[in-house]
DNA sequence: TCTGACCTGCGA
DNA sequence: TCGCAGGTCAGA
């Protein structure tokens, strides 16, 4: 599923229903995405504390739990749900949390590409680069990292060490609103191209934490509702059908064994 | 830099 | 039955 909007959804939406909240009991089902930790340990660890904090770096995000910090990465298909009820795939919920207040949370993860890992202190985030909905996210600082690589653009824009948080979906739709092609090296940016880029970032990941996020398939709200975002999808999953700017086909190629999705005739 | 592997469900 | 899906990583 998710990329930055969806997780940044979840993230506020965890906030509104569980922030200061005491977890009473935590079930944890044996799973391979319990990374550093076992299921049953971090059950432990998670039992009687408060959720003091929720914080996400990129597709990253933790909580601050009275010396515990639990760190989720969602991968392809993890969700958050308030309402076990709501869940198609019950026998995929790995974990949940009972809060004393009466309140509940599951984890669900049908593809198991998830990774939950339980550390002592803050995580951190020096492997990630930056998180382009913050204020460190500048447009100098992009330019300097295009002209750092030489690698095709929709790579660039994937790639969690240099801007974390973009993912399949928007590194297409970020190219179109910025007219530029899937397939120029990052270091044969204008000075022009690079400022419409940076923008385009800002702009369409901004846009869609609005919407809730994209739902394309498994991703879902804290409440189970979908993302809004899907309705304004420019070029993502659109090949064949005309360019909302100029009417000519959407074209599908494969880069890096994903699919990119783009106007050749507006992007250049 | 590219490919395949990790998983499961869905739609053609 | 096959290919594809919003992610990441190891290994060639």
């Amino acid at each position: 599923m998710p990329e930055l909007p969806e997780v940044e959804t979840v993230v506020r939406q965890l906030r509104t229903h569980y922030l200061h909240r005491t977890i009473s009991k935590v079930e944890a089902r044996p799973c391979r995405i319990f990374q550093n930790v076992t299921a049953a340990e971090f059950a432990r660890a998670l039992q009687g504390k408060k959720i003091q904090a929720i914080k996400r770096y990129g597709k990253f995000f933790y909580w601050e739990a009275e010396e515990v910090y639990p760190l989720f990465h969602l991968g392809m298909s993890g969700i958050f749900i308030r309402d076990r009820s709501a869940s198609r795939y019950p026998q995929h919920i790995h974990l949940s949390f009972f809060f004393e207040s009466g309140l509940a949370l599951f984890f669900q993860d049908v593809r198991k590409f998830s990774k939950i890992y339980l550390y002592q202190k803050p995580p951190d985030f020096g492997h990630l680069g930056l998180d382009p909905v913050t204020k460190n996210f500048t447009l100098n600082k992009l330019k300097k990292l295009l002209n750092l690589k030489s690698m095709n653009l929709k790579s660039f824009l994937m790639d969690q060490k240099i801007i974390a948080g973009i993912g399949n979906i928007y590194a297409s739709e970020i190219l179109f609103d910025a007219g530029i092609s899937p397939l120029r090296r990052s270091n044969r940016l204008s000075g022009r191209e690079a400022e419409r880029l940076f923008h385009s970032i800002r702009r369409i990941l901004n846009l869609a934490i609005e919407r809730f996020g994209t739902t394309y398939s498994a991703y879902r709200t804290v409440e189970g509702e979908s993302g809004q975002n899907q309705r304004f999808l420019k070029v993502y999953h659109r090949a064949g059908e005309p360019c909302v700017k100029c009417g000519n086909p959407i074209l599908k190629i494969v880069q890096n064994n994903r699919s990119t999705f783009y106007c050749p005739h507006c992007q250049r």
